[in-house]
RNA sequence: GUGGGUGUAGUUCAACUGGCAGAGCACCGGAUUGUGGUUCCGGGCGUUGUGGGUUCGAUCCCCAUCACCCACCCCA
């Protein structure tokens, strides 16, 4: 029996791993120059903190958790997306007491069961940020900045910012009513998916495919008319910050995040030429989140990325990440007798933290020199009878083709060469 | 969940309308016994993704199933 990894997951395979380690210490020193600390959260919650966070309607919820019932029926679901974890973990932690600002950032796997396609996976890596504790729209601009930074500090250029405001739960509702106005005369030349839209969350329509709703959805009224003033007014401080900190953005009143807990600001880093799948990272200020899963009625902002897509765009613009190292130096022994006299310097030598490569199996001289050379090593340590007479060691430089003999003891001057790469 | 495409060696791909499964790269060994990279020579029976069916005969046709890719949906 051939075991097969599930659907929509992989393996990061060694080769790869290098890279991963790359992109995510950017990460880290960048936020933690934000003055981010990192939140680390089960890979499973109850299954109500989903429901309840990101609403029972969502699809994430309806069709697309991973749910089991433990032992003793408890309903837990595998984690879809990281911010209800971090609002539970703070509440649970009384994070609110002591200081006014929390500042949390959280990478990890998710699981969506979704139809896996370019850039989408059942498990999925996330880089997410969150900031608990303010209204200010300045908050909402950093939020932004960290993640442009980010992007743009790996090398990215085909990439865009889109800004919206989706308002505060008062004027969502008035927008809503205004969209229903609006698209109540067309409502039999909708599709049947809007039409179900347009009872439920009529502004879903907005962004549906079906040209019939795109042109209807055209002329529709947009959020941004129906914001009142309170909710106006953050929206332009943010877009003011952004200009100062010179982010470049573009408005798409289109912009629909899908889970339920969003107000005022919303946002996504689009990247252009790896798919359908194009959205980087999104996010977007959530005040009533907090308040919705048990807490106080605090307010937070945050975004979320992929990694995976993320790897995609960088490889798009042939961008270069690391890749495994290649041995310092690569033993080669002739015989049992050299074998012995070396092995335990090669142990000295790893310990002083080169990295040192031995393949005993290859018998021939010219078998070792050949792996050592596909290796990439840039020394070569050659052990054979000459060597063990005197107790020393022929290093030589693999690409030089440079050579030249080491006593053993003491071994302090082989090393010395090795780390400063002088010969 | 819906539609379309593709599965052949480690890898990239061949194999005419159904007739003996092949090549490049990579890998391993060798070219007078202590020197790699270049060159030359040698090395492949692989459950043709899996399971059925049609046929004298299936990589090829049919059905099912799995996986991947693309799109819808949704989003990271």
């Amino acid at each position: 029996m051939q075991y097969s990894i599930p659907r929509g997951t992989y393996d990061i395979l060694p080769e790869d791993s290098p890279k991963w380690h790359r992109v995510i210490a950017e990460f880290r020193k960048l936020v933690e120059a934000y003055g981010y600390a990192e939140i680390v959260t089960p890979i499973f919650e109850q299954a109500a903190l989903f429901e309840r966070s990101s609403g029972e309607s969502s699809d994430v919820v309806k069709k697309e958790m991973y749910r089991f019932t433990d032992r003793k029926g408890r309903e837990f679901a595998l984690r879809p997306e990281g911010t209800a974890p971090v609002a539970r973990s703070y509440i649970e932690n009384r994070m609110d007491i002591g200081s006014s600002y929390t500042k949390l950032y959280y990478l990890g796997p998710m699981f969506r069961y979704d139809r896996p396609q370019a850039g989408r996976y059942r498990q999925f890596y996330q880089y997410g940020v969150e900031f608990i504790g303010s209204n200010n729209p300045y908050y909402d601009a950093e939020i932004i900045a960290i993640l442009w930074n980010y992007l743009t500090g790996l090398g990215l250029k085909k990439l865009h910012l889109e800004l919206n405001s989706v308002g505060c739960s008062v004027c969502a509702k008035e927008y809503d009513k205004a969209l229903r106005d609006y698209f109540q005369p067309y409502l039999n030349q909708l599709c049947p998916d809007c039409q179900e839209r347009f009872e439920r969350k009529p502004r879903r329509i907005l962004d549906c495919k079906v040209k019939e709703c795109g042109d209807i959805a055209k002329k529709a009224p947009i959020q941004l008319d129906y914001l009142d003033e309170p909710c106006r007014e953050h929206f332009s401080e943010v877009q003011h910050y952004l200009d100062l900190m010179k982010i470049p953005f573009i408005i798409n009143p289109r912009i629909v995040r899908g889970l339920d807990y969003y107000t005022n600001t919303a946002f996504e880093v689009i990247y252009e030429g790896i798919g359908a799948q194009n959205a980087l990272a999104g996010g977007g200020r959530y005040n009533g989140l907090l308040n919705q899963i048990g807490g106080k009625n605090i307010p937070a902002v945050g975004f979320a990325g992929g990694f995976e897509r993320l790897f995609l765009s960088l490889n798009e613009e042939k961008i270069t990440l690391p890749g495994p190292p290649f041995p310092e130096v690569f033993i080669i022994t002739i015989g049992r007798e050299a074998q012995e006299l070396i092995i335990p310097y090669l142990n000295i030598i790893r310990v002083k933290g080169i990295y040192a490569e031995y393949e005993p199996d290859r018998a021939s001289l010219k078998a070792q020199l050949k792996a050592a050379n596909n290796s990439k090593a840039y020394y070569a340590l050659l052990i054979g009878e000459e060597e063990i007479k005197q107790k020393s060691a022929l290093l030589k430089n693999l690409e030089s083709g440079e050579q030249k003999l080491y006593s053993l003891e003491p071994i302090s001057d082989l090393i010395k060469t090795i780390q400063n790469k002088e010969l």
